[in-house]
DNA sequence: AGTTTGACCCGGACGC
DNA sequence: TGCGTCCGGGTCAAAC
């Protein structure tokens, strides 16, 4: 499921593969994943180049000659680029085709990933209420403090929260309280400010470490398969079995509905 | 009015 | 093998 440092990905190697292209036809096989009329879509992007590339949140946002196309992966949205002879997936559900003959290929098992058309801005603060980006200053200790303190929700929970801080997802979220020795079930109102600090660092290391793997990783494979939403990345609690610093069993549990992994040893609750 | 919960979008995986 | 059920993440609407 890609979360910010895959999205950044994807788009950082989008914008060497098709900057500058024109959409000289869009072919839409599902229709849901179009948040408008296939019929507006088409009007409106056909004969737009992709000029510029930008990321919010987990949102991918393409800005074309005079209008932004947002697009969001969900849990398994992929994109390919490929010759227009190249065999169409059961699961390739938007295509545009570009005016250099090659094809760029939206893909989703789920059908999750949703597109949709807006205003050009100069940025994009307000969108669909984010919070903050992880690497801005906005996301500072007083402001974590003054949001947190109003928390009675597991950590864990309040940092899958996109109007907290935007971009992360499961996995990172798992990762982040481990790295920082916080029981995921913790209440977001009892961390102190040390633990604010931590959060605040590693959320930013992780996600600069796993942007960095991510771009080595899919950049080594783009010329020949296109551009997917997927990467190795070394996780330390998410989907282990054993604590790396203790060799405790790591433990499984819900919270918020979703399935956390931690350590208990380590991750001791307060 | 602010906060929290739950439905929904799907098809793959798994169990009987 | 075939059928039914569950699962999962993010978003938004509904409920509290």
């Amino acid at each position: 499921m890609p979360e910010l440092p895959e999205v950044q990905t994807v788009l950082d190697t989008l914008e060497t593969r098709i900057k500058d292209r024109e959409i000289v036809d869009i072919r839409i096989l599902y229709e849901p994943i179009i948040e408008c009329s296939k019929r507006t879509f088409r009007k409106k992007l056909i004969g737009q180049h992709f000029r510029s590339f930008r990321r919010r949140g987990k949102y991918l946002l393409f800005e074309m000659d005079d209008l932004t196309l947002v697009s969001h992966l969900r849990m398994e949205g992929k994109y390919f680029i490929v010759d227009e002879d190249y065999p169409l997936s059961k699961h390739d559900h938007v295509i545009f085709c570009l005016d250099d003959g090659k094809q760029l290929r939206y893909n989703d098992v789920r059908k999750f990933g949703r597109m949709e058309l807006i205003e050009k801005k100069e940025e994009y603060e307000d969108f669909h209420g984010l919070g903050p980006e992880p690497f801005s200053d906005r996301f500072n200790v007083s402001y974590c403090e003054e949001y947190l303190s109003k928390k009675k929700l597991p950590i864990k929970q309040v940092l899958l929260d996109q109007s907290f801080v935007a971009g992360i997802g499961n996995i990172y979220a798992d990762e982040i309280l481990f790295a920082i020795r916080v029981n995921p079930k913790t209440r977001a109102d009892i961390l102190d400010e040390q633990d604010i600090r931590n959060l605040i660092k590693e959320t930013r290391k992780i996600l600069k470490k796993a942007i960095k793997a991510g771009g080595t990783t899919i950049r080594s494979y783009t010329s020949s398969l296109g551009v997917t939403g997927r990467f190795q990345l070394s996780l330390n609690v998410h989907t282990m079995e054993k604590c790396p610093i203790c060799g405790n069993d790591i433990k499984k549990i819900t919270v918020g509905g979703r399935g956390t992994y931690y350590c208990e040893k380590c991750q001791v609750e307060k």
